[in-house]
DNA sequence: GTCTATATCGGGATAGAC
DNA sequence: GTCTATCCCGATATAGAC
């Protein structure tokens, strides 16, 4: 964000609710606090969006596409396949790290309302299809061991986010309450799963 | 469930609560469907319970302890490490299987109200210190790599909880929809994530 | 475009009869 | 213990002045 910039009021909207929704979820938000976070009144709400669904739509996509991994564009990448592992992992935990909320926001609202993820579903493709080539190939010239695109995305995706929508458990229950303990295991986690992803890979 | 059972109205009560709570969550939940689903009133409900909020604490606890896996008791069976993994993991996948949206909900709740973690930490201790002591040893001995406890237990479980809890992501984004693929995947993880895990401790 | 005031309704909670 | 009827607040949404 520049310093001196001035947000319009639908920036302030749509910043305002950004953060409500992700906080406390569709149901949880409030149009009164959105509109106080906006610095305005709740009927301006409803002048620039009709419905809390339609400015919960207007925020959402956006939400869900930094929340997709960018996993095509770094696995077209020319290098070869431990470093796509390192630098995929690194990129999406840094995102984590500065939107810690934003996995356990997500899959709630799209367990709730799957079909939402009809109106997301553009150009947020994934395509493991070419992935899965890249690794079909990686096996056959004894890289790797062969594993399915699918599978490894998912493992990977998930060791990656657990830890952010599971905090309280992983905190609480694992690390024995300490935030501190909390915040050193964040850091250690990009380095852990790509060390364990790529020892899994090898032959 | 025996055949003939008759259910007294507090159980009738809690398991509507519990099914109505698990779709809805807390915020998206409302008595009126908890009374419908239980085939009473609203009124009866406070008769029972005197909130809401008392409600759904009333059930959570329950489903919190099905959720958190029982580390402690398969790691301290007397038996190699892989097979402790391989079991872990078959257990912990079958009751998700049984029980595909507790994940989403348990991790939402938490989520939305970490304090509630309080009234639930009770017996459901975890104690990683028994399975790192384990880990080291096995380690020395040669048998693996060594890894941390904590760490290996977040990467398990988040390989085993991602697919229910982000399903419309994985069956829309990476299996295309189709909800036959997904079934197919899910039977899948089981062996895939054992593998996976052997592959990663392995020397 | 932005505000204040208000309509409207849904939902948690209670009163009170049976 | 269980029901019907009702209270009452909070939240979305709209009307209308400026």
């Amino acid at each position: 964000m520049a310093l001196k910039e001035i947000k319009t009021t639908e920036q302030k909207i749509t910043d305002a609710a950004r953060k409500v929704f992700i906080e406390k979820g569709f149901d949880g938000a409030r149009m009164q606090h959105i509109a106080n976070e906006a610095g305005i009144n709740k009927a301006l709400l409803h002048y620039y969006f009709r419905s809390k669904e339609k400015l919960f739509d207007a925020i959402f996509y956006d939400i869900f596409r930094q929340f997709m991994p960018k996993v095509g564009i770094i696995m077209s990448a020319d290098v070869p396949i431990f470093d796509k592992i390192r630098v995929f992992v690194s990129h999406y935990v840094d995102m984590l790290l500065n939107n810690p909320f934003l996995p356990a926001f997500v899959l709630h609202e799209l367990s709730r309302r799957p079909e939402k993820i009809l109106n997301v579903i553009k150009d947020t493709g994934v395509n493991p299809e070419v992935l899965n080539n890249f690794l079909k190939n990686e096996a056959e010239k004894g890289h790797i061991v062969y594993i399915e695109a699918a599978h490894l995305m998912v493992n990977i995706i998930g060791m990656c986010v657990f830890p952010f929508v599971g905090r309280p458990i992983v905190q609480g229950f694992i690390l024995g309450g300490s935030s501190e303990k909390y915040g050193q295991f964040l850091n250690e986690r990009k380095e852990k799963i790509t060390e364990f992803v790529i020892n899994a890979l090898k032959k």
